[in-house]
DNA sequence: TATAATATATGAACATTGTTCACAAATGAG
DNA sequence: CTCATTTGTGAACAATGTTCATATATTATA
């Protein structure tokens, strides 16, 4: 099926070398400090022969952005402790999403950039592995009556909701709250624990 | 006190014809093409006229950031009706906070994004006249007890909670959800809705 | 193995970028 | 009128993304 042939391997592995060093430039300088130039003195290569690997600039970050969200998506929750109640897991959970915005912050902050490279419906969206998966885990908490939706709202809805927090609280982080992390920290995560508190039905 | 000489004054409003030129230039091509050439061409000025209005050209940046800021802080909230619910006007100031980012999408990713006049703390945040003004204005509503608060929490933590959700859902409209803005709009609004109905005393 | 084809890499070149600087013209004050 | 300051210009510099002719490997074919 997959059978590459060595050429092709070593392609690929230039091509991931490539996009190693310009995360790692991009981790230093930011988006903007990116240059072919100093990327390909980076991996040894003279500039023009960067673009035997990708078409120009504009697709490496967007390599990096898709790499972004596999990453996102493979993200690894940690031991998962059975013997924890629902408001718990729906807490951690939110905090293990803030930690990753806080471990690839450049990814994070290219994920939720305007690009072309972005869902061309709402439906399409919520097709992307990464939401489907929040949605389902929702979706089993509010059917096993763990966690409570409002009259006259769905599943959907508290999905969406809880994503807008922990995103907002993401963006800031990684923006405005950009010199005071640490405070920040400390008040969205009792935010965090307020909103979980009110939308889990053991009181 | 505030006497300008008219060089000052001309001089302050060509500097403004420059930052309207530019944001008019940002809000077509996005920041990245703004250019310092087709900006003077712009206003009628040689490129490096434009130095004796701004250092260089992040400063330009700057100002329409700050500008952003400003536009928030004059916003007008609309005929304020007295006869309406404390949830119908909460949610109604969710829904001016999206209108804002919505009118001036550019300023407001400007706003939003890492820069060197960010807070260095978060008590400095919170002086700044925007979210005093959200925070006396929950802070009013929980002592009318038109607005509840969980228990083990302050008006503070509810205010914070209400700034993520609705700064989460306006950098996904003009990121993520910028291609399906219309569809986001509507399931947005009805979390709001939802999140809104959850706060509020009377049930 | 010899030959043709393709993949890989380079340096020179181009247009465009932000910015500086020497210099000229206009404006303002004494 | 004179001198200093403000305002504006054009040439120049270094750095950017990208292209292209060209050269060298590598691979496939006969």
């Amino acid at each position: 099926m997959d059978e590459k042939s060595p050429s092709e391997r070593r392609h690929g592995r230039t091509r991931q070398a490539i996009l190693d060093a310009a995360l790692a430039i991009i981790n230093e300088k930011g988006v903007d400090g990116l240059s072919m130039r100093t990327l390909a003195e980076e991996v040894d290569y003279s500039p023009s022969a960067l673009y035997n690997y990708f078409d120009n600039k504009e697709e490496i970050v967007e390599a990096i952005r898709a790499e972004g969200w596999a990453l996102l998506d493979a993200m690894d929750q940690g031991p998962l402790q059975e013997n924890l109640s629902p408001t718990e897991l729906l807490y951690r959970g939110g905090l293990a999403y803030l930690k990753f915005a806080e471990t690839y912050p450049d990814h994070y902050l290219l994920m939720m950039s305007p690009s072309d490279n972005v869902p061309g419906s709402l439906d399409e969206f919520m097709q992307w592995p990464n939401f489907k998966e929040l949605a389902s885990s929702v979706e089993a908490m509010v059917a096993s009556e763990t966690l409570k939706v409002p009259a006259g709202y769905t599943s959907l809805h508290l999905t969406f909701l809880i994503w807008f927090v922990v995103h907002g609280i993401a963006m800031l982080k990684l923006t405005l709250m950009r010199d005071c992390q640490a405070e920040f920290d400390e008040i969205s995560a009792q935010v965090m624990r307020a909103a979980v508190d009110v939308f889990t039905a053991d009181e």
